[in-house]
DNA sequence: TGCGATCAATGGTCAAAACATTCGGCCCAC
DNA sequence: GTGGGCCGAATGTTTTGACCATTGATCGCA
């Protein structure tokens, strides 16, 4: 490349004045348009988009086009189709699990190390008890208890997907009662990637998650945040260490066999 | 509805035994397949996968299809497509702004309060400046300072959108001092939902956002989180409620243009 | 009145063709 | 020999048109 080629480039990239050439293909102007619409709240949940045929129309592509946007703006969580005369396209109420699938792939992809996952999640967690120590219920308390109690007679019977998927409910309900959606949503995401590395390494449940969980629980209730995040934290480093060995038997035992 | 029609309806959702009669798009088993290969590690960043029309014969479903999975997978931001003769469908390197993007949309579509978002933000923030201070070097400082001056000589220039970018860019520089990628990012998902409302609402930049930020980072300097914190606390409350009313001052408008 | 058949609107799928982009390689002129 | 233009192959992009499948409303008949 040549001296100037990459002054224009570094131009093109950084300057407001040359725009990088990108073709926009035909289906983003309508993913734009309607991720804009909601953004302003010209479209809120529940509406109905025109039908594929129409907007087809309207926008003046292809229907096929159209139907490439929708696939996008389904998958961003946005809208959803239902067939049928009385179908077509909708607005969708927020969905946390669209946050949740994008931090998992972002992991499964490699860009967020372990490290900073598990010291995120110590954070969030601690803040968390932090918060349930002074807003919690008895109500809130009750659940966990009940999440516990579940969690110990689920133990006893062999499980696989459904064992794992279980046991970061009481994250889940321990994040609830902060009575904060964003808290909430965090946590699940966080929960999610050690749930996916869980599944995939072979989940080896350890027999004390319900005593662990039993102290926690009687610390939130004495209101003793400083004792029941070491408690979590203690807990959760130790499930890191549990989880790299397994990963790390996981990779010997596939390179043994190809 | 029949008594035993309502039975089996909560069956099929509930029992694992009954799943619910769900008609599987096409695409859904490709955008599934490609999916579970990343999170198995099958698939890495910058593999690519078969043309669209190889895929769509090795799926046995039309090309269409396999087009509409690739632009859900895009949507995931976990491909890319690329034209010409050395383009096709690339796995992509993780992208954190898929996940920023997911959670303005979730409030967009008001699926989280102000309330929570702001909580959060308090909360996150203040974590992450107390890392700061145990972590932050000189040079991490000395970006934020480079920062402060830049937003001091932009903001006697008139500017829009970049500029109210440019007043997130703050909160970024901090979160990397961390040097926690997850933090990060969540830092820059929460700060997205506040710009947005900036650019909605009509940004109205207070001229004392840089003195604020100058004494923010002179606590930091002096490795005195608790001062740093409460600094940027008042500053985010105060903010907030600016937001609230500019968003008052705006509806009121827009109810008497109609 | 009830109920089954039919119709219409909608999303889901398929097929075929043409278009646009990119890059490697070939060929020709200098 | 070398530079530059032309061409072709592989790939994603877009269009057109047709048909299928689902769902609810409507009509007609008993």
């Amino acid at each position: 490349m040549t001296e100037s080629a990459a002054l224009f480039q570094r131009q093109a990239e950084n300057s407001s004045i040359f725009t990088k050439v990108q073709t926009r293909r035909g289906f983003e102007y309508i993913y734009e348009q309607v991720r804009n619409a909601v953004a302003e709240g010209q479209l809120k949940p529940g509406d109905r988009l025109p039908a594929e045929r129409e907007m087809a129309q309207i926008f003046g592509i292809a229907r096929q086009s159209v139907r490439e946007a929708l696939r996008a703006l389904e998958a961003s969580g946005l809208v959803e189709s239902r067939l049928g005369v009385t179908g077509g396209v909708f607005i969708r109420t927020g969905d946390p699990t669209v946050v949740s699938r994008a931090i998992t792939d972002l992991a499964s992809l490699g860009a967020l190390s372990h490290a900073s996952v598990l010291e995120a999640r110590i954070i969030l967690t601690s803040d968390i008890i932090r918060m349930a120590c002074e807003r919690a219920t008895e109500e809130d308390f009750q659940k966990l208890d009940d999440d516990i109690t579940f969690t110990e007679q689920q133990s006893k019977t062999e499980a696989g997907l459904e064992r794992t998927a279980q046991i970061m409910e009481f994250y889940h309900i321990l994040a609830s009662a902060t009575h904060n959606e964003v808290l909430v949503m965090l946590t699940d995401s966080l929960s999610q990637i050690v749930h996916l590395r869980l599944n995939r390494a072979g989940p080896k449940p350890s027999k004390d998650i319900a005593k662990v969980r039993r102290r926690i629980l009687n610390h939130l209730r004495a209101r003793d945040a400083d004792k029941a995040i070491a408690e979590i934290t203690r807990h959760l480093k130790r499930l890191e260490k549990v989880l790299v060995e397994a990963e790390k038997a996981k990779e010997l035992e596939l390179a043994a066999s190809s």
